[in-house]
DNA sequence: AATACATTTGAACGATTGCTCAAATGTTCA
DNA sequence: TGAACATTTGAGCAATCGTTCAAATGTATT
């Protein structure tokens, strides 16, 4: 009744060879690869992170630009913060955030090379 | 009460220049981009694409690899398929998936490389 | 036509997500 | 120190998500 009964009977496909089996990535980083990706899955953080590509930019600052509550933006800095992908510098009252990692520019023109299309 | 009321002082930030302001790319771009992206932000997801990328494969055989359920992978390959991420083709009373863009080909190995630092 | 295999579909569910609101924390400046 | 601005934090809530389960659909074989 479980899974592995189901899954009981060997499938007889001959897509694979069978001698050179697929191996996977180890499991830590495919998750780690979906936790990274689930950043750009949401469209106020990409609105953050193409906003920061042009220019380092305040909390409040983005969220005139967004027209989105500081508090809003706020959250959602903490998530891209905690992934490293943005780097926070504080100047006097305000707080400067900034691209962390180039990959991220990289990563994104290639999305939008493949949504424009 | 509203946004607007809330925001109605003008944040004095320097961080921006104000001669040049910031042009977000279109709301649409935006958000097809935000879609584009969910695809990869989930661990079954990411495994599907990156099984893909090594082969083409089957429903069964990808739940095999996976250790899940035909009915969760094909949930998983319904999502894939409408992003057009994934192409399928019948043979027999088989439906080979496979990756149907170079594109995230590319994105994937980026990420990759980000999150192996 | 009947059976077996392969895949899809839809409802149901618990889990996660993103926003709001109110309150807390930091910082500057008078 | 007190007032004003900038940002963060946490609880609460509606919406979305991913899986399961059972049933439907499609295809090949006998």
């Amino acid at each position: 009744m479980n899974k592995n009964t189901v899954k009981s009977h060997v499938c007889d496909c001959e897509t694979v060879e069978r001698a050179k089996p697929l191996e996977l990535l180890p499991e830590d980083k495919l998750s780690a690869l979906a936790v990274f990706f689930k950043n750009f899955g949401d469209v106020t953080r990409i609105k953050i992170l193409t906003a920061l590509d042009l220019s380092p930019l305040c909390v409040c600052e983005l969220s005139e630009l967004l027209s989105m509550t500081d508090s809003a933006v706020s959250h959602q800095l903490k998530v891209l913060r905690d992934s490293d992908l943005v780097r926070a510098e504080r100047r006097g009252k305000h707080i400067i955030y900034s691209l962390a990692d180039s990959h991220v520019r990289d990563i994104i023109e290639k999305a939008i090379e493949h949504v424009e299309e």
